[in-house]
This record gives structure tokens, sequence and C-alpha cells, in this order.
DNA sequence: ATCCTTATCTTGAGTAATTCAAATTAAGGC
DNA sequence: GCCTTAATTTGAATTACTCAAGATAAGGAT
């Protein structure tokens, strides 16, 4: 485990290193819980970092994950009632489907292959760089109940 | 345009009957305002309809608006970095186009016809009811600057 | 037309998520 | 191992929104 933990810890700074960030013990640990899959608010983050690395503050959290997505190793979503969540950005181009009575998130993968609405019929001469499809439903638990 | 008012009125007393709502000077003029079109925060709302009918509270704004969007009166939509948007719900299933940089929103007609993206690829036995697409990208004028 | 019931609005306070700013700390090139 | 600058800590502030109790007004019944 001490093994895996060093080539995470080198795997990550090399990331970090690659889009110019400095590799912080605060990064990389943001990073490591991320890479564990699901969406996390930044409380959630928080409270895993907190764990391995002790006097880390809510702040930094923050900081982190704005960091992180605006470089694109991580993806920041903002479901309706709920606060915003990341997650670890793998290279696929899925969506996110949202239970309308408890808040639920699940991932579905691109609709059609890849990005099927990506094109939108009018642009207004923006340059679009992403498209983001968002599903709400009601999720099996709530139906029944 | 006392004239137009008097039909306007009534037209939103009926839509508001229609849904089981009560028609009250407060819902009426948050209709007028969303329906002279655009994307509003509730706060926008408020300050419109604050100048037609004095004594309005922001609360009863954000109720309003809240019904609304619940009946189907109005859309709620929910970008990043902005509070929540309401516009007027026309029928057509429109979509978003939200620049990166200034956070301005454009409407953009659904993609291929109806719904494209309405289907998901796996839906884990949810139940949707509807799709969202919002495009990110950067408007004509952050790009010239 | 007036009363009565209940939805809606007002007033006032409260909360959650996030951001800002100043001082401190630590990365990484020299 | 310095030195510059990015990143973090600490503490406070702000924004968007919600909650709750009492007052008001819609709209059906009388």
């Amino acid at each position: 485990m001490t093994e895996t933990q060093t080539v995470n810890q080198a795997q990550l700074s090399e990331q970090l290193n690659a889009v110019g960030l400095r590799s912080t013990a605060q990064r990389r640990a943001v990073m490591e819980v991320l890479a564990r899959g699901g969406h996390w608010t930044a409380a959630d983050v928080f409270d895993a970092v907190a764990q391995d690395l002790e006097g880390t503050s809510l702040q930094a959290v923050y900081g982190v994950l704005s960091a992180l997505a605006e470089v694109g190793l991580a993806r920041k979503i903002e479901p309706p009632n709920s606060p915003a969540l990341y997650e670890h950005r793998v290279g696929d181009n899925h969506h996110h489907l949202v239970c309308t009575e408890c808040g639920e998130i699940k991932d579905v993968p691109c609709a059609v292959g890849e990005a099927p609405c990506l094109t939108a019929s009018e642009h207004h001469g923006y340059a679009i760089h992403t498209a983001e499809v968002t599903y709400h439903g009601i999720c099996p638990a709530c139906r029944a109940a």
C-alpha cells in the first residue's frame, strides 16, 4: 500500500506539472479522493481529505477543486437543488441523470456514440467547446415510494 | 395601453386558474415581466415588478417563480456561476448556450428537430421526463477581448 | 353583496455554499 | 540552499435562497 501510494503520488505530481500547476500535498490528496470515482461535493472531499491530511482547510479544497476543473483534471457539475459536485475527469463524454425527487445522480454514457448534441443549430457566433446533457427523471426508489 | 393591460390581466388569470392557482396581483405581475422574454433572476424580476406593484416582497417573487415553474408556466434554468434564471415557457424544447467568460446566455432551438438527446442509452430504471442541453462556449464579444 | 376558509403574501430571521482578503507557508527554478 | 511567486491558512463576508409566524386577500358558499 505504501508502494501504491508512492506510485500514485508521482503520477499525480506529473499530471499537475504537465498542466503548469505546482504539486502540493493538498492537490494530490484531492486528486486521490476524486480518483475513487463518483460525485463529490466540496464538503465531501474536505471530509475525505481531512482523514489523510490533517490541517487542510475547506477553502483550500475549494481552491484545489476549481483549479483542477479549470485545467481539465476534474469536472464540475452543478445539479439543481444541490451544491456543486466534482468528479474525476475520464476522457469520455458522459452525461448525468438526476432524480427530481431525491437528487440522486447517475452517470450515463453519451447517447449516440460521441457528442450527439455538440452541434447547436444556431451558435450565435459562439465558439462552443462542450455540451452538457442533463436528464431529469425519477429514480426507481422514488417511483416505488 | 389600459386596454392591453386589461386583456393581459384576464388572460393571465385564466392561465393561473387553469392550473389551479389563485390569480393574485403578484403572480400576474411576475408573469407579465417574464412575458417580455429573456432570462431573469429572481432579483431581476423583483426589481421589474417593484416598479408596477409597490410593496411586493422578494420572498413573494421567489414563491411565485417556483409555483409557476412547478406548474409549467415558467421554466427555471440553473447556469454555472449564476443565480437561477427563469424564462417564460414557450412550448418549444429549446436549449441554452452559455459563455464561459462572461456568463451571457442565448437560446438555441433544439438541435435536431425534436429532443435528440431525450433518450439516454442507459436509464438505470429512471422515468425520464426531460432532458436539458447546455452548450458551453465563448461569445463573440469575449473572443474579441 | 358578504362571510368563511384557506392559499398566498409580508416581515423578519436564518442558513448553506461559496468567495474574498491579508498574512503565512511551501514549490521549484537558479 | 536561497528567492520568487504560487498556494494555503485563517477569519470574515456575501450571495442566493429558505423557513416560520402572523396578516391579507381569493374565490366559493351563503
